[in-house]
Order: structure tokens, then C-alpha cells, then sequence
DNA sequence: CCAAAATACGAAAACGTTTGCGTAGTTTGA
DNA sequence: TCAAACTACGCAAACGTTTTCGTATTTTGG
């Protein structure tokens, strides 16, 4: 309502002129040290808060950084959003966050609102649908700044951030071979993200690597429903040739396949053993505990938000380069993979 | 960077004063049909976008809605911003997101960013440290519309949303006593926290109520970091006169629990019976599986963003009721509670 | 001592909207 | 038929900043 008062206001209580005023709280050289601390101590005196939006709209500038994930209850996600948050403080931006729930139309929608320049920048982590990338192609060639992470989109020439996923899904299919494993399943969420992509080709190669083939139907491209997944993962383990290992992509396909192995007389880590891409502070309280491949969510965060933040406040910074940048993930080995 | 074309340039191309086109965008009666689509499909060609800080500026009204909540990694408070943005969304508000991290120094510093008209209303959830309200107050005072759900802050006279605490607790405890327990303990973070006050009550008055008196060394008080409240719960557990049974104000203190359990021989549920106030989606498939109390998050979000809106959008709406609106919680019993 | 430079400030424009007011041209009504 | 009302649009101000330019006063330098 009443949003305190201007500078003009400001101007007049010290018979001062706005231009004045408005040099002397940014600090300029024209004024003297005098006038300066009179008009920030007025400043303080009357609560002065300097309008956003007329600011806004004179610098063409909204410090402000929006944040476009597909899931917010996801561990992973929050604690980017941690890290970026962080940092964005630290340089007085604030953060607009937008979730897609996994739903292009809706990806589409949001960045569509986006366009205005109610942000200065965008790191998203695209659906798990978005195959269509118009929409992304349009807000980059429009210049505003743009970078992924985790779910990238390699067609968009900009900086991207992930994890060493391949090396992950290869060392934790391994790590699944050492512990005797003949037939490991690979579950993940749909085909055309990036990740499922990097980790399929890590698990791929991995078995290669141990002369074991890839089965097609031990590749399971599940859906949005958390009730259908635990369906489908129990019908592969009940399936005459089930497999007695697990690497999963996503942290709620382990999460299903638990409650997939409750029901039926299979016990993990004897009869099955599962790794999975998580970032949950429970998998260790899990019954047998999890193990996970770690990603580095708040650095991811962190790095994301520092990228943006030097090129938003330098004058004159170059594009974005075409590049990906990789964090590597920690793999934590518990229960679920031990074997005995 | 260019952030578009502007109105101007827009109604030169189609030979319009600028006002005339903003009237025709904002359907006005003044304009006629033939030039309301002459507009409307320019604007489109042209892939005109209004700036949002002009708008903002001109209505002092910014469209946006700050949300303050004490953490990010927690799927309660995740649940509610998804039921915040699913309302905002419908009105065309956009969201910004901001987590105190349960200090209440950055719960001061982003108010205090808030005063300036950055958002149009203030949803939040307080510190549980939070104690000085002066800054609340300042807000509030101010006139802008805050409202606080599930932490609040009761001195402020503003419309509050919580669940059902003091009953859940109360239903929550009965069923640990008729279960058999004798010795009930009592897991929280904060006492200063309004809805532990609640909790505590329904706690204690069930107790009472079956001739059972809370004994003080059972109320725990524990900290911010999960070691040191594992480290705490463990004691507990260990003491000479251990508790039969626990019920946990918070999610995450019952994951410490289960933490400190594995540490001892005691079993879950024989030796111990436990119940939380959690809105885990995993809580079925631990083991044992948690018996929770969950709170309506989603819901108690879309409330607190509806009741937001409508002042919002309203011209002359009166300003909030001081009044709690409850949302009840539902008890779901798994094994950590059953008999045998 | 006086021109030139430096200091410290003010006036006004600009950012992109919306809106109150004014006004041609047209329609209405008795 | 002609004043009155209506229609459809334009002009200009306003929102609160920042910044360019201008200028009165003081300081500097030879």
C-alpha cells in the first residue's frame, strides 16, 4: 500500500535537490562528505527505502535471478536452489523460483513469462519431457543469460553444470559387477534427458567392460506416477529372468523399487543390490541402508549462481561459453550393495 | 539485455498513440473493435511483452508474493509453496522464494529487503529461534499483507494457518498409551516456538489424562544439527529410565531416532514405539515404516495463497481477520507404532 | 590579479506504463 | 435541424529513479 516514502520527499526534508540526494546515498565523488552524511543519516532518520522498480525500470536491470526446476519436493533441487540462494545474497540479488512439475506446456508457459525482463538470468534443469526446445532457443537468442544444470540441453550454445554422470553410472554398474552382480537393470525416467542419456552410456560400457550384454527389457524408462513406477519394477523382479542388481537414476525409482522388493520375498542386498543418483539425508537410515552416488548439489548451486552473478555485474562480459562444466559426485557405499 | 519493443514503438507501428494501445491491450470500452484487433494481432507479429517494472511502478503493485521459509530441504515446507504457486500462478503472481536457514538474523535482513515493495504480501513460516517479533511487527505495521502459517507468530494480529496441533499431538500420544506405552517422550527444536507450545499441550494433556505424568527429562529440546540431536536422542535412549515410546514435533528428529536406535539393541516397534508430525513420501518404506502425522501441506499452502490473492485483487478489501484457520492432520499408523 | 580549472550542486530528461482530460467527428433526439 | 450526447482516439502527466548537462561558486596557477 503505502511504500514509504521518495526520494524526492527525501530531497525536500534536507532542501536538497533528488539528483542530490540520489549521488549522495550512491556514494558519487561530486558530493561533498558533508551533504553526504547528512542525507544518509536523513535517510536513516525516515526509513527511505529506494523503489525497486523505478530503479528497475531506469537501469533496464531487475537483480533478480529466476529458477526453473521440475520437482521441488526433491532433495537434489533444494539444495541447488540452497546454493544459488547463497550466493545471490551475498550480491543483493533476489530469486524468482518456478517449478514445472515435470510438465512442458507449463516450462513453456513460464519461461514465455520470463521474457519481459522480470529476470536478468535463468538456470533451470529442463522436464524430463522437453524434447521441443523452441521455447529455450527463444529466450537464449534473445540474450537473456542463460545456463543448465543437471538436466541440460546440449542444443542451447551456453554453459551447463553437471555432475560426471557417465563416470558415475560406470563406476557405480562396476562397483555392482565387483560385488558379483550378473544382471543389473537400469531404471531411470525418460529417454531424451540428457543425464539418462550420460548415465545410460556409463552403465552400458561398464558392463561391455566385463563381457556382459545390456539387456533391452532391464532398461526401464519409467513415469510420473509413483504407484505405476513400483508396479513396473515389480513385475521385472518377478519376472522369470529378473535381475539380482540395480542402478537407478533418480532417487524415487530406489525409493520405489524398496517398496517394489516388499513385495515380494527378495531381500536386499542378497537377492538384489541397488545403487542409485541420490540425495537423500536418509538413504543411510534406509533398512539395509542405500548406497548412493552423491551429486554436489549446493557447489552445482553455488557455481551456477557465481557464473551468472560475474557476468550480470561487469560491464562488459563476453557470452556465456558453449561449454559443460562438471562437478564430480561422490559414490557412498552402504548396505544395499554389500555382499553379505 | 533488450528487453523488447515498448508501447511507443508498438503504436508507431500501427499509427496509434501509445495510450490508445494500452487501452485496446487492457480492453478498454473507449476502443473500438477493428482497432482492438488491429492492436491485439500487431502486438502479437511484433511479440510485444509489457515491461513488468513500468507496470509496477505507474500501479505500485508488483504482482509478486514473497514467501520466508526456515528451510528448503524439508517436503513440508516444499508441499506448501508448491500449493502457494499453484494459486499464484492462476492470477498471474509470480513468487519469491527465500530461506532463512532457522537464523534469525537473515529472517531480519529479508524483511527488512521486503519493506521496499518488492512483493505485494508476505507468506511465511518463523524462525524457531525467532522470539524478538520487532521486525515482524515493522512489516506488519507497515501494511503489508503478511500471513504466517504452521510457525507463527501469534502477537501479530493477522490471519495464521496451522494444522490441528494441539489435537494431533493429544490423538498421537493416546495411541502410543493404548499401544502400552508408559513412558512417553517428547521431541521438538524450539520452545519457543508456537506450534511445540500446542504440541507439547496435546502431549501433555494426554498423559494426564491417563494418569501418566510427563516426566521433564523426557522433553528434549534438541539443536540444529542432526549429530548432535542423534547424540542427544542416544542418551535418552540409554538412561536408566529410557522412554518406551516417542513422539517427534518434527520429521526430522524421528530420523535421528532411527539414527540412535541403530546404535542400541533396542527394536522398533518392541522396545520403542515412535510417531512423528513428517510429510516423508518414504516414511512407508522404512523399517520398520514410520507411523506419521501428516499435515495437509499443499493445502495450507493454496489457503494461504487464496485468502492473499483476494485482498490482493479486491479494490477495497478489509484488512486480515486476527484469527487462526485450522487445517486437520491425518494420522497414518504403520509398524513403528503396532503392538507386536 | 585574472583566466582556467575544479567543486558541488540543480534542472530536466528518460525509462515504459496507465489514466485523466480534452476534442474532433459522429450519432441521437425532440 | 441543431444542440446534446456519444464514440474513439490523442496529449500529457505521473509513478520514482538515475544521469546528462549546465552553472554558480570556489580554488588554482602563472
Amino acid at each position: 500500500m503505502n511504500s514509504g516514502i521518495s526520494i524526492k520527499e527525501l530531497a525536500a526534508a534536507l532542501n536538497l535537490a533528488p539528483s542530490t540526494v540520489s549521488r549522495a546515498l550512491n556514494d558519487s565523488y561530486e558530493i561533498s562528505e558533508a551533504t553526504k552524511q547528512k542525507v544518509i543519516s536523513m535517510a536513516e532518520k525516515l526509513n527511505y527505502q529506494p523503489n525497486p522498480f523505478a530503479r528497475s525500470l531506469r537501469a533496464n536491470k531487475s537483480r533478480t535471478i529466476a529458477v526453473v526446476i521440475p520437482e521441488r519436493i526433491n532433495n537434489f533441487f533444494a539444495k541447488v536452489i540452497d546454493g544459488i540462494e547463497e550466493i545471490a545474497q551475498e550480491h543483493g540479488y533476489h530469486l524468482l523460483v518456478y517449478n514445472t512439475h515435470e510438465d512442458v506446456e507449463k516450462e513453456k508457459k513460464i519461461l514465455s513469462l520470463l521474457q519481459n525482463g522480470r529476470a536478468d538470468a535463468i538456470v533451470m534443469s529442463v522436464t524430463s519431457q522437453t524434447s521441443d526446445i523452441s521455447h529455450l532457443r527463444k529466450i537464449h537468442e534473445r540474450g537473456l543469460p542463460l545456463v543448465f544444470f543437471d538436466r541440460i540441453c546440449g542444443e542451447i550454445p551456453t554453459t551447463k553444470f553437471i555432475t560426471n554422470d557417465y563416470e558415475s553410472a560406470y563406476k557405480g554398474t562396476n562397483h555392482l559387477i565387483q560385488q558379483g552382480c550378473k544382471k543389473i537393470a537400469f531404471l531411470t525416467l525418460s529417454k531424451d534427458l540428457s543425464i539418462t542419456k550420460e548415465r545410460y552410456r556409463g552403465y552400458s560400457d561398464a558392463l561391455k567392460m566385463a563381457n556382459l550384454t545390456p539387456e533391452p527389457t532391464f532398461s526401464l524408462y519409467c513415469k510420473h506416477s509413483d504407484e505405476d513406477n513400483t508396479e513396473l519394477i515389480l513385475k521385472l523382479l518377478q519376472s522369470e529372468n529378473r535381475p539380482d542388481g540395480i542402478i537407478s537414476s533418480v532417487e524415487k525409482l530406489a525409493i520405489s523399487t524398496y517398496q517394489a522388493v516388499r513385495k515380494t520375498n527378495l531381500k536386499i542386498p542378497y537377492d538384489l543390490k541397488i545403487i542409485t543418483f541420490s540425495n537423500m539425508s536418509i538413504a543411510g537410515i534406509l533398512n539395509p541402508s542405500l548406497t548412493t552416488i552423491t551429486q554436489p548439489a549446493e557447489t552445482i548451486g553455488q557455481e551456477c549462481a557465481k557464473l551468472l552473478i560475474k557476468k550480470l555485474t561487469r560491464p562488459r562480459q563476453p557470452d556465456f561459453l558453449d561449454q559443460i562444466i562438471v562437478i564430480p559426485s561422490q559414490i557412498q557405499i552402504r548396505e544395499s550393495t554389500m555382499v553379505r
